[in-house]
DNA sequence: ACTCATTTTCAAAGCGCTTTGAATGACGCA
DNA sequence: TGCGTCATTCAAAGCGCTTTGAAAATGAGT
């Protein structure tokens, strides 16, 4: 059933089908009744292709999934970012599409999907320091937004991010306040731009507080379950092993807290862990008292806005740049407290 | 830049140039060769839409996210399902699409999706036992295949699917040789097609065994830590506690194991836990020897399989039904041990 | 040189929609 | 009765591509 068909069958012309469909004023309220109820009865549905060629627009949003395995650490949390995009998406009509690309094709994939028309704008994920897609896509002209921040690109874009750098700061100076002098940092992998914020943090923190950085005590790794674990009990192997732990998310916190208990080291009072937590909602922190103290900050929630933003955008190419820093909030749950006394 | 203009700019007609892009043979190598440096140069991309609009396909695949809190289980697979269908897709040419629903417009977004040409195929995840999407789809025409099965839905269609019965089956009389008789099952939702078929496992098993089953010991929830923490911490107060627990998931047996330890019990000598093992990336089980015996299948290798059946019955829309069984492997690892002595 | 088969190229129609610019009809008023 | 106005409706062009059916160019064979 295409519109053709559709308009002969109500005898009336396909402009005034299409107009009394998409709600245009100059449409006899009663025709629009009688198209909208034949539209309904017939099952017709605008092909979105060939409205999108008359229009210009595809009311699609594009993604692209990197499928090298040096990004594996985005899928715990892809999930609920996508989740909450979405959501947002097709609040206003549009839909949101995959790429998957390797290492090598990924700017051609963002200019690929863009240039074909497949796509009205882009969400760029997991950016590195210095990020070389960001003036890609801003030399192409695609309304972009990126989730996070690259340090190192001076030309203007529309981003929003975590305050990386205050919530790892604050963490860290909470440890600090509890007596610890021995903190470690698991962080994610140091050539993400999340990541050396987080660092950033870190070490001001230590540096505010007259400690100096312990190489040994920084460990960088994609953030599975299996490093956590494998950089904790690695360190707890060390003459001087940390009292505490600051880690990149829950899941390599959940390694953490495998290693502990396997050295019999009780979480909490023996090593406190903090950990940075996404709000994840099939990994959530605990019910009432969370279970690790945290940086929280819902990345379901960041989709959302980022969905929204880029919208705006869309709407209003000629805006200035928007950014949005949201700060995580510090919540304190049982695996902290204060620095044992090894006297 | 377009097929027009790039034609005039080569002194040939729309014609060949989009022969000579499109490979077909009827056009000289010379002017071939002419053809796709000018396209290079010029930064020539087809308009997909128009493409679509002109071949009829769309060269999209559609998935549907439902975004009630109902399936926010879905997500710790989802990521690594669509990880591998998505470069299947792109080896393919295909590009990838979701659409949220809630779950009151859930076949209406399956409906429109295709009706309105935005994809050629459809994917059908977490289908529940009567699946009425199923037939919903059926009765559309579109190509679709289902990630899992569903129990009570007779017409016939494309599947893949995890043995569930025989992998819990399995793992049911593993605890059972061991010596276990009190045995528990946290299973995920049992609308869901796949809690149903693990429940008639391990039923069947201790069945086999002349064991009877207890309902306290039977627990269905969303595969979330907290749940998989909540429902064991809760059997361990039973006055007659179970000595094994077959779980759902991965993430839950994580719940699992933190309830184990607060009770102060040791995983795999107290308690012995079987875990349903989906091969996360971001979530291994441990590195040589797994943390949790398990049954494992790789849902990411279910991805790119049911991608690539889905592309073939795209092709080949007349094709006898295809379905696609996947049997888990048993692995064994630490959280399994004989059942304690209690006398 | 001429025919015929083959290779290569082309003009034009068509995919299903939106949108422009024009036409039609109804109505009020002189 | 005739005219201008406003509300509706319409025919046709155009979005950028593929594909059909025909034409032009080339080459082999006599």
């Amino acid at each position: 059933m295409n519109l053709k068909q559709l308009s002969e069958i109500l005898g009336l012309s396909q402009t005034t089908v299409s107009r009394a469909l998409n709600g245009y004023p100059e449409v006899n309220e009663d025709t629009r009744l009688r198209v909208q109820a034949a539209a309904a009865k017939h099952g017709y549905w605008p092909n979105s292709r060939a409205k999108g060629l008359a229009t210009g627009r595809s009311m699609v949003i594009g993604h692209v999934i990197p499928s090298s395995s040096q990004h594996e650490m985005v899928n715990p949390i892809f999930g609920d970012f996508v989740a909450g995009a979405a959501r947002k998406y097709s609040d206003h009509g549009y839909d949101m599409m995959f790429t998957n690309a390797d290492d090598t094709s990924i700017e051609e994939a963002y200019r690929s999907l863009f240039q074909r028309g497949a796509v009205d704008g882009i969400v760029l994920q997991g950016p590195k320091v210095n990020e070389h897609r960001i003036e890609v896509l801003t030399r192409m002209g695609v309304p972009f937004i990126v989730h996070g921040r690259s340090t190192g690109v001076d030309v203007p874009y529309d981003w929003i991010d975590v305050n990386n750098k205050s919530s790892f700061l604050r963490a860290t100076r909470f440890l600090i306040d509890l007596g610890h002098r021995r903190i470690a940092l698991i962080n994610g992998l140091e050539d993400m731009d999340f990541a050396q914020r987080r660092r950033d943090g870190y070490l001001e923190a230590l540096h505010e507080a007259g400690l100096s950085p312990d190489p040994e005590l920084m460990r960088s790794a994609e953030m599975t379950e299996v490093y956590g674990h494998h950089e904790t009990r690695d360190m707890l192997r060390l003459d001087d092993p940390p009292t505490a732990i600051l880690t990149a998310s829950m899941i390599s916190a959940i390694g953490v807290r495998r290693a502990l208990n396997e050295a019999g080291l009780k979480m909490g009072k023996d090593v406190s862990v903090i950990a940075h937590d996404d709000d994840l909602s099939y990994l959530k922190n605990g019910q009432d008292v969370p279970i690790f103290t945290a940086t929280r900050s819902s990345v379901r929630r960041a989709g959302e806005m980022a969905a929204e933003m880029l919208i705006e955008r869309i709407k209003s190419p000629e805006d200035p740049v928007k950014t949005r820093l949201l700060e995580a909030e510090l919540v304190v749950g049982g695996s902290t407290g204060p620095a044992p006394n090894r006297f």
